[in-house]
DNA sequence: CCAGGATCGATACGATACGTATCGTTACGG
DNA sequence: CCGTAACGATACGTATCGTATCGATCCTGG
């Protein structure tokens, strides 16, 4: 993974990189996202607090490398069966937003990088296109193979799933258990039923 | 709206409160979230900062008040239409996140708040019980005039409301138009399409 | 209507992090 | 093996933090 949010103005690069990054990581899990300081991201590192500022602009954009390396955008293979693809799918972004650092700093990276349209580009390039593609490419094939509607708004599934997985780790807290992967993977198929249901009928609330 | 975040320890209360509050939100709209510090506040305010420290314990609670006092939680009338109640429960939580102060700060709040178990709390009380339950009574009123099934996941349905709203405006900025409202809406509804489509087929992305 | 208590604004304080500049040292590649 | 860069250390001025103090002001209840 290149540092895509690097500076990397000068003609070598960064040779303490993974140095760096892994520090950032290491403070974000143990201090949060607000106590990430380059001054604290330097000295746990072992390195000068100017070595950082000269690659990295922001705080945000070493988040933002320091995430990326983690960050899973894995193709999905071609299993010869859609449930299982979509299911593979499901479980790559609830593995994303299960590790503590991605779902609290994500967030606030995006927030913070809401307002400078360049950079959400940039964002945006880094923790979302490729990731959706491979998960297109799998409900494409799923389309193909008659298992899903031909005319699925395939942007819209996503945004379901991941929107789904990241409000329930960021806003109520409710676990991500397969149930929900289950849920959320049926929701695209042809046959009812198309809404999860509960498992047990309860009172809900 | 109480200041439920506000420390309140003395006998009066605060006799500035609405200005404090109104300033937050005019310095988190002119400067964004990570510009919004006490002394900005005080400062627009027109207020000693001394003034804001001594009923706001940090920068989160005083944003987390400001928010409170324009975030929408509204019972949703008995129409006698189901399909026009859930309409509106779902404009209304579109409403909340359109407002660009709410969807940059929750987000950052929450972010902030995660590692802190009974902020949170406190946090999920302020921003998601009330709406949510008035939203439960809605689709309840649903299921017993037998227009959704009857073992359907109320929790689960507000989870993919919300989640796809708050993910597409902060991380993919889709927008929020009238043919997301009705498709998350067809969502719950028992006959097919479940899965809302695209309106005219195209080769996806 | 006035007294007393609470809130207010102003100011000063040490601490911390910011981002930049400088400078001598270290490491790596041609 | 030598030169170019990346490096670490250090120092600097600025900004904000959160706290303490203190006299002025509000407003409430008696």
């Amino acid at each position: 993974m290149a540092l895509v949010f690097s500076s990397g103005s000068a003609t070598s690069g960064p040779r303490s990189a993974s140095k760096i990054l892994n520090a950032a990581r290491d403070v974000l899990s143990a201090q949060g996202y607000p106590a990430l300081t380059i001054e604290a991201v330097a000295a746990a590192a072992g390195v000068g607090k100017t070595t950082i500022y000269r690659w990295w602009p922001s705080k945000e954009a070493l988040v933002a490398d320091a995430l990326a390396e983690i960050f899973r955008a894995d193709e999905i293979p071609d299993l010869g069966d859609t449930h299982a693809e979509l299911r593979q799918a499901v479980d790559m972004t609830i593995d994303n937003y299960t590790n503590e650092d991605m779902a609290t700093a994500l967030p606030a990276l995006a927030a913070s990088l809401l307002p400078h349209p360049e950079l959400m580009t940039r964002f945006r390039e880094t923790f979302l296109h490729r990731k959706r593609e491979n998960i297109a490419a799998a409900l494409h094939r799923g389309i193909q193979r008659g298992d899903l509607p031909d005319d699925l708004d395939t942007d819209l599934v996503q945004d379901i799933w991941a929107g789904t997985i990241l409000y329930r780790r960021l806003m109520t807290g409710s676990p991500l258990d397969t149930d929900l992967a289950e849920h959320l993977v049926q929701l695209t198929t042809k046959a009812p039923p198309l809404l999860p249901r509960r498992e047990s009928p309860r009172t809900s609330r």
